[in-house]
DNA sequence: GGCCTGAATGACAGCGCTTTCACTCAATGA
DNA sequence: TCATTGAGTGAAAGCGCTGTCATTCAGGCC
C-alpha cells in the first residue's frame, strides 16, 4: 500500500539508486532524469520510509527531552523553545517527563529508548547515585539542563541563577530595607533550591542580614503548601519585620494570599519575592517581583548543543550558561521601574 | 558497536530466530534455552534496534501531538495528559507545534511524518479548505482536538462547552443581574470562539438580555491586546451596566486589570467572567469566575482513541465529549461558594 | 521396526533504504 | 584507431529485525 522507492524508480525508469540520488542530493544526477524523478516522487506523493533510512544512516532525527515534570510553565516554555528550534534545524521532538521523586528507575526507562533518539537532553531534579547510572548507560549525546551530573560526558546549560538572585537580594535588603529573611525553597537537594539558598546567604552575609537556619524552610514549589505555611507563619513575619524569598513565584503567590486573608498588607507589612517570571508573576497583586529565567531559551540551547555535538562528536564538553535578570514589580516594596 | 540480534544469538548459542522469539514471547521456547536467551541480552545490555523492528513491523509506538502553538496553560495541560496516558500504554510521544495562522503548508510538513508515527492528534484552531486538503492525506489513524473535519475520516475528543458555557452566562444573569453582555473572543472562525458565542447568544435570547453585535469584539486570545481594548472602553461599559464575559482567563485579567487602572470596581462596577480555568484564574483580583475545561483529560483521551483504533482499524469513528464545569469565584459578583 | 506427531529450533527471505562497486558510453588524447 | 577518461547509472550487498517454512528429534502408536 504504501508507496516505496521501488514504485517511484519504476515510474520514473529508473534504478532506485537514482532515486536515493535524487533523493540525498548526492552524487550528481542528469538533469533530465532528476526532473522525471521528482516528478514521479511528487505524482505518487511518495515519502522515504523513516525505519528504513534509519536503519541504514543510524539517525532517526529526533531529539528526547525528558523534565522531571510537565506541570507548570517553567517545563512548557522549555518544550516550547526546544520544539521551536528542533524544526529550524531540521529534527523532531521526543518528550517524555519522569516523576520528580523517580529513584532512577523511570528515568531509565525513559532514556532507555537512546535507540530511538540521536540525542537526549534530560533535566533532573536532584542528581543522586540512581540517576548518574542511569545517565551513564546514555549511548548518544547527552545534554543536561540546569545541572550537572558528575563522572558522566555531557554538554550543559545551565542559568546562571546566582546573578539574578543576587540582585534580587541586594534590591531587598539595599533598596527595600530588608534587615532579616525567610527563605522558602524546594527539596534541599534541589539544584535550583542550593543555588539560590546559596546567593542569599552570600548576600545576606555582605550586607551583615541575618538569615536564621529556622527561617529556611523546604517545601515543594507548589502554590498550596506555601500558602498552608503562610497561613501559620504570615502573622509573625509581618511583626518582626521579615521579608520573603520564596524560590518560585508559586509559593511567593500562595504566601501573599495568606497574607492578604491574614490582613497583613503586602509589601507594606510584609515584602514577598518570587524566582522565574511566570505568568502568574504579573497576575499576583501585588504584583511580583521576581527574578526572569530564560525558559524557552534553555530549551532551545539544549537543542542547539545535541545537534553541535551530533555534527563533531569530539568537541570539548561544553557548558553554556543563560543570564538571569531581576525584574521589579510591586511586591518588595520599592518599585524602582515607575 | 552497537550489540544486535546476532551478538545475543552468538552468545547464547542459539539462532536469531531464537532470540527473536524470546523477545516477543511468541512461540514457545524452551524454558532452559530462553534462560540462556534472556542472560545473554542482560549480559550485553541488548537493546532491540527500534528501526529494523519499525520496518518490519510497520509500527513504532510512537504518538504524533499537533497543537497550535505552544504557548500557554491550555496546551502544556494536554501535553501532559497525552503523555501520562501514552506511558502507560507503552507510547511515546512526538510533540510538534504549528503557528496558529498557518496556511496549512506547516500543518502539512508536521503532519507528513506520519510515515514515523502510528497515529496522530490534531489540533486545528481553524478549519478550513487548507487543513481539510492536508488531514485528509494522513494515511494513519487521526484524532481531532476539540474540533471536527468534514469529509475526513477521524476519531475525535471534544469539549462540551456549551453546558459550561452556558452554566456560566446563565449565572451571569439570573444570579448576579447581568442585562447587557459585551463579548471577547478569538477569531470569527475559531471553533471555541464560535461555540462560547453561540452559546451566550442561545442563553442571552432565552433570558431576553441584549446582545449588541457591536459588543461582540474578536480578539486574539492574549492578555495585551484585551487589556488594550479595556483601556478604550471599560469606562463606558461600567456606565451603561455591562458584564463581560471574555473567551478566555487571559483576556478576562486584561480587561479587569484594564478596569481597576481606570479605576472601577470589579466585580460591582464591572463583572468579568473568564474561560478554561488556568492557573491564572485563581491568581487575579478578584478571582475569575470561569468555566473549567478539562485539559489534561483531553490530552488523555486523544492517545486513548489513538490506541483504540490501532488496536481495531475497523471500528467506527468515535467522538468522545468531556464535559466543562461552571467554576464561580469572585469577578462575577456573586459568590454562591461561600 | 516403521510411521506419525508435535515440540523446539534453525535457515532464510524480505521490510525500504543507502552505498559501494561495476558498468556503459560518449568525449578525449595519443 | 584504440586506450583512457569520467559522468551517469544500475546491480547488489547489507542494516537488524520478524515471520514463514523447513528441519530435527524424542516419544507414542500400530
Amino acid at each position: 500500500m504504501p508507496v516505496s522507492i521501488q514504485d517511484v524508480a519504476d515510474r520514473a525508469n529508473v534504478s532506485i539508486s537514482t532515486v536515493s540520488r535524487v533523493l540525498n542530493r548526492r552524487n550528481i544526477v542528469n538533469d533530465v532524469t532528476r526532473k522525471r524523478v521528482e516528478s514521479a516522487i511528487e505524482e505518487l506523493g511518495y515519502r522515504p520510509n523513516v525505519f528504513a533510512r534509519g536503519l541504514m544512516l543510524r539517525r532517526s532525527h529526533i531529539l528526547g527531552l525528558v523534565l522531571p515534570d510537565l506541570h507548570g510553565e517553567f517545563y512548557s516554555e522549555i518544550i516550547r523553545g526546544a520544539n521551536a528550534r528542533a524544526r529550524e534545524l531540521g529534527y523532531k521532538l521526543m518528550i517524555s517527563s519522569v516523576a520528580a521523586d523517580d529513584d532512577g528507575s523511570e528515568l531509565m526507562a525513559t532514556v532507555a529508548d537512546q535507540a530511538l533518539v540521536d540525542g537526549v537532553a534530560v533535566m533532573v531534579s536532584e542528581v543522586n547515585a540512581r540517576t548518574r547510572a542511569t545517565l551513564s548507560t546514555v549511548k548518544v549525546p547527552l545534554v543536561v539542563l540546569d545541572g550537572e551530573v558528575q563522572g558522566v560526558r555531557h554538554d550543559s546549560v545551565v542559568i546562571d541563577q546566582r546573578l539574578g538572585a543576587v540582585a534580587l537580594i541586594e534590591h531587598l535588603i539595599r533598596d527595600c530595607g530588608a534587615r532579616r529573611l525567610v527563605f522558602v525553597g524546594g527539596l534541599p537537594t534541589n539544584f535550583d533550591t542550593i543555588e539560590r539558598l546559596a546567593a542569599l546567604q552570600q548576600v545576606a552575609a555582605d550586607a551583615d542580614v541575618k538569615i536564621d537556619p529556622g527561617n529556611v524552610y523546604h517545601l515543594d514549589y507548589q502554590y498550596d503548601t506555601a500558602f498552608e505555611l503562610g497561613q501559620k507563619r504570615v502573622k509573625e513575619w509581618s511583626r518582626r519585620r521579615f521579608s520573603v524569598f520564596a524560590a518560585n513565584d508559586e509559593m511567593a503567590a500562595g504566601i501573599i494570599d495568606a497574607a492578604i486573608d491574614a490582613g497583613i498588607s503586602v509589601p507594606d507589612e510584609l515584602p514577598v519575592v518570587g524566582f522565574d517570571d511566570t505568568r502568574i508573576a504579573a497576575m499576583t497583586r501585588p504584583r511580583l517581583t521576581t527574578v526572569s529565567v530564560p525558559m524557552s531559551s534553555m530549551g532551545a540551547a539544549a537543542v542547539d548543543l545535541l545537534c553541535q555535538r551530533l555534527e563533531d562528536p569530539s568537541r570539548p564538553a561544553t557548558k553554556l550558561t543563560l543570564q538571569s535578570e531581576l525584574v521589579v514589580r510591586e511586591s518588595c516594596g520599592v518599585n524602582s521601574q515607575t
